[in-house]
DNA sequence: GCCGTTTTCGGCCCGACTGTTTTCAGTCG
């Protein structure tokens, strides 16, 4: 059973609650709900976890759901839930995956609606969920851009933000949320519901409202004055979690947290606790002053998870340690450690479609100091192990060249005053740039066989500044013998870097299954490095891991992947994933100068 | 049913929108 399908038992299990006896089981249905909630946001299996009895140590799961889903690993069903369950066809289970179907309407549905109705219905669930894919960052980034735009044409806008998991980063986007500091609420939110490109208004209030995009795509939005727009911008940003964690702890100071601001509880004469709508809301126009007001230090968007950052955040505000850290940005990167160039070695997959000029050329505009040509090695099919030996032999010559001249260049620029304008004959460095490249590495993409041998000679390898390891097959091993696969390519001395590690793809594959407490530990010993890849496509790395991977003091790298110079324009997605996994400038080589990277190489 | 920087007992987020129930239940984020 997968994580997904527990995640799904689990919320089963609080809806089949909710109907027995919704008053009763109020808080069941809760603690069955955050338990799915867990599941579904685990870095493990749970069946792994399981085996090495480690399930309550998923917070969330405590002895009674892990003694019940310990019984389905073991028999393969459970005697609770199926009690629990007998009565509920699978019917309504389904139909609850439609908008505003719960399990009371789906059970109300199925009683007294008529036949074609839910036959309608059922169908389309099944439509949804072999379309149900959430929206790939650029995309859903993208489409925000253009309703902003809309958005700002109406003059009652003061200001509008992206929120939601778009500000916090997430690696996929369901929704599309924004926020509008107005005093006109009312007539932002007309202007809103009339984007030329509106399929359907789902909502329309006074505050807020949602509509559809083509391609399915919703947007909601809120509204609240400028001088409580900071309560809104920290509602809506979410995460849910983090806003229920935030509550909870402002609770127990005697506050209530919402997007119209902060209420005090104890200055309520009554005790009386129904009677709290009539207190006053104290306003906050930014965010900082929010968190400030409950005694925590700002928390970043790409932090607010609820993995401890409000912990964390009290902690900073106080003076201990450890506290929040000191998140890496786009401009502490200085080389992109992924990069497919056209220099036609033969290789076993796609070749890139830019020349390592036009490659250098995009290096300096965008101000690194060092980059690493990493092409997929030359196929094994039609290929003798000497003729691919020759082939690295010739790519190691022409990299030795392009270095010479742009060490040359490099002392000439040195020489050359900050203000005059530096023509080189094949590399152009804008003088706005004060760094360019001055090295570049010869590297290579290899493939992990699946018996964990690499399909290059020892001499080819041997060319080599080092090299970079992924899987590109066999992507459903066993745990057991994916991580000896894996372990095995990555023992050998040339193998620095463990590339795109899970395999996994957006919306289309899953990753492979890994024993990572093993493969950080071995990476931390013996000085490998896992990649945070930045195609938006991939973000693999996931954030989850990284977390895991930062914990333990396992360096990172950042490689675009790009097959074309655009793609190298990547990078902030992988900065991204890094931030949402703590990630500190110090976690991530290519930070490092040139000079730090050499050493780090030897 | 879960959990702990006021708690191993006694708590458990908050408000908006829809539909039809003129005062609220169901659903959502």
């Amino acid at each position: 059973m997968t994580n997904l399908q527990i995640a799904e038992l689990l919320r089963d299990a609080a809806a089949a609650y909710q109907l027995k006896d919704q008053n009763k089981y109020k808080f069941q249905i809760i603690a069955y709900e955050r338990a799915a909630d867990a599941v579904e946001h685990a870095t493990s299996e749970l069946k792994d976890l399981w085996d090495d009895g480690k399930l309550t140590d998923v917070p969330g799961i405590g002895p009674s759901i892990a003694e019940h889903l310990s019984e389905i690993f073991k028999t393969g069903h459970s005697k609770h839930f199926d009690e629990l369950m007998k009565n509920i066809p699978k019917e309504a289970f389904k139909l609850m995956e439609l908008p505003g179907i719960g399990i009371k309407t789906a059970m109300k549905l199925l009683k007294e609606g008529d036949l074609k109705d839910i036959n309608d219905k059922l169908k389309e669930v099944e439509i949804k969920e072999k379309k149900s894919k959430r929206h790939l960052l650029p995309y859903a980034a993208m489409n925000a851009g253009l309703v902003i735009d809309w958005m700002k044409k109406d003059k009652n806008v003061i200001q509008i933000d992206p929120l939601g998991s778009l500000r916090r980063q997430v690696s996929t986007i369901g929704d599309i949320d924004l926020s509008v500091a107005t005093n006109e609420p009312a007539e932002v939110l007309e202007h809103f519901t009339k984007y030329p490109d509106t399929q359907k208004i789902i909502e329309k209030g006074d505050i807020s409202s949602s509509i559809i995009l083509p391609g399915g795509i919703q947007v909601d939005i809120m509204a609240q004055p400028v001088e409580a727009y900071g309560s809104l911008l920290q509602h809506f940003t979410g995460s849910k979690h983090h806003n229920i964690a935030l509550r909870e702890y402002a609770l127990k100071k005697g506050l209530s947290l919402s997007e119209k601001g902060i209420k005090d509880l104890k200055s309520q004469k009554s005790k009386v606790k129904t009677t709290n709508q009539n207190l006053k809301v104290a306003k906050f126009d930014t965010e900082e002053k929010f968190y400030n007001f409950l005694g925590l230090d700002y928390i970043e968007p790409e932090l607010r998870e609820d993995t401890g950052e409000i912990e964390a955040a009290l902690r900073q505000a106080q003076g201990l340690r450890p506290g929040l850290p000191k998140l890496v940005e786009l401009k502490d990167i200085k080389a992109d450690l992924q990069i497919h160039s056209s220099f036609n070695i033969e290789t076993s997959h796609d070749l890139g479609a830019s020349s390592m000029e036009e490659i250098i050329k995009k290096g300096n505009e965008l101000g690194y100091e060092y980059l690493a040509f990493t092409e997929h090695n030359p196929s094994q099919k039609g290929h003798t192990d000497r003729q691919i030996a020759d082939i690295l032999k010739w790519k190691r010559e022409v990299v030795d060249k392009i270095n010479f001249k742009l060490q040359n260049s490099g002392s000439r620029l040195r020489k050359t005053s900050a203000s005059q304008r530096v023509e080189q004959k094949n590399y152009s460095i804008s003088k706005t740039n004060t760094k360019y490249v001055r090295k570049v590495f010869n590297s290579l993409e290899i493939d992990i066989k699946s018996d964990g041998s690499l399909p290059v000679p020892v001499e080819g390898l041997e060319t080599l500044d080092f090299a970079l390891v992924s899987i590109h097959s066999s992507f459903d091993l066993s745990r057991e013998l994916q991580t000896k696969r894996v372990l095995s390519a990555l023992s050998n001395p040339k193998v620095k870097i463990f590339a795109h590690p899970t395999g996994r793809k957006l919306n289309e594959r899953e990753g492979a299954e890994l024993n990572w407490p093993e493969i950080f530990e071995f990476c931390l010993k013996n000085n490998k490095w896992v990649e945070i890849n930045c195609d938006p496509m991939r973000l693999d790395l996931p954030d989850t891991l990284v977390r895991e991977a930062v914990k333990l003091g396992v360096k990172l790298s950042f490689g675009t992947d790009a097959h074309h110079i655009d793609g190298m324009n990547n990078m902030i997605f992988g900065v991204s994933v890094a931030r949402r996994g703590w990630c500190e400038a110090k976690d991530i080589v290519n930070t490092r100068s040139l000079k730090e990277f050499e050493e780090m190489l030897e």
